[in-house]
DNA sequence: ATATTTTAGTTATATAGTTAACTATAATAT
DNA sequence: ATATTATAGTTAACTATATAACTAAAATAT
């Protein structure tokens, strides 16, 4: 049944996206630190989302990025390190934590945004829409197939 | 130019091909141990490689798995370390090691392959042929734009 | 009201990936 | 022949992810 001849290793689903999605991450990591941006590919995912609606719990925040809890505890760690954002204790449920944005962080927004928009641009040179709406929407498919198995603390 | 209003976080293309494919690679995990099989997706695809030719150098190995040649060296020290793989140094050059399956190593592919193939069924289940087709090719066309700026390590 | 369960966050430990600096060896250039 | 450069692999330090075990607080169940 299973052999040598019939894996594709160059073609397989699995080896592309992890190949597409790790080039894109590097070269993301590479524009912001050539723009002098003290935070990471990771870091921007949890900025951008605090960008849209401040002060969400890190719960919130792993949900919204497909993050476990733990990644953001880490994640939270390095924005604090770096004086991006600010751990607040919930008053009402002392449970909780409260991640705000500090003025370095809300700063920073704009060029980080930019730099990842023409991360996008790069990678969609020579792609045409309807191709990448299709890719997108398999993409979509994908994650909720094996979003079904994977466990609930992302 | 750039704003709140502009840029969709749950329809990016770098954020659904991070979520896919780190969904693929956890499920696959989670395969991999519920099986019983020592081995991580990560080392999976170093033996792959191995099993398809076998002796190959890290070099190599880091070549044709697009990884960079530190991660390498952690992976086959971590193949190693469950003898599944021995490091051979080659007699004519003696800065290269040829890595070489072990009889565990060796006895392990074909099921790790089986549980590949039912990842990659399970991640493909409602998508037809046509659009995984043009999925592949756009993934391609990514990878090889961003490939092109990131650096010669890996 | 008290006991049980759930939730939010953290810590510990392991696997990976990155860049940069390093060692040893081979290839080359003059 | 010797000096320079390039290659293969390693190590160090850092970022990120996963699971499992833990603490504290809130919600619930009886």
């Amino acid at each position: 049944m299973s052999g040598k001849t019939d894996y594709d290793l160059e073609n397989s689903l699995g080896m592309l996206l992890d190949w597409a999605s790790q080039f894109m991450r590097l070269e993301l990591n590479r524009k912001f630190t050539d723009a002098g941006l003290q935070a990471t590919s990771e870091q921007w995912k949890i900025l951008i989302v605090l960008w849209f609606e401040d002060g969400l719990t890190q719960q919130q925040l792993a949900q919204k990025t497909h993050k476990n809890k733990v990644s953001v505890v880490k994640l939270v760690d390095g924005l604090e390190r770096r004086g991006l954002v600010n751990r607040c204790p919930d008053l009402k449920d002392r449970r909780i934590n409260r991640i705000f944005l500090l003025p370095k962080g809300k700063k920073i927004q704009e060029k980080m945004i930019d730099l990842a928009k023409q991360n996008l641009n790069q990678a969609a040179t020579g792609i045409n829409s309807a191709e990448m709406i299709t890719c997108k929407k398999v993409l979509k498919q994908i994650i909720s197939n094996m979003k079904e198995s994977s466990n609930g603390n992302r």
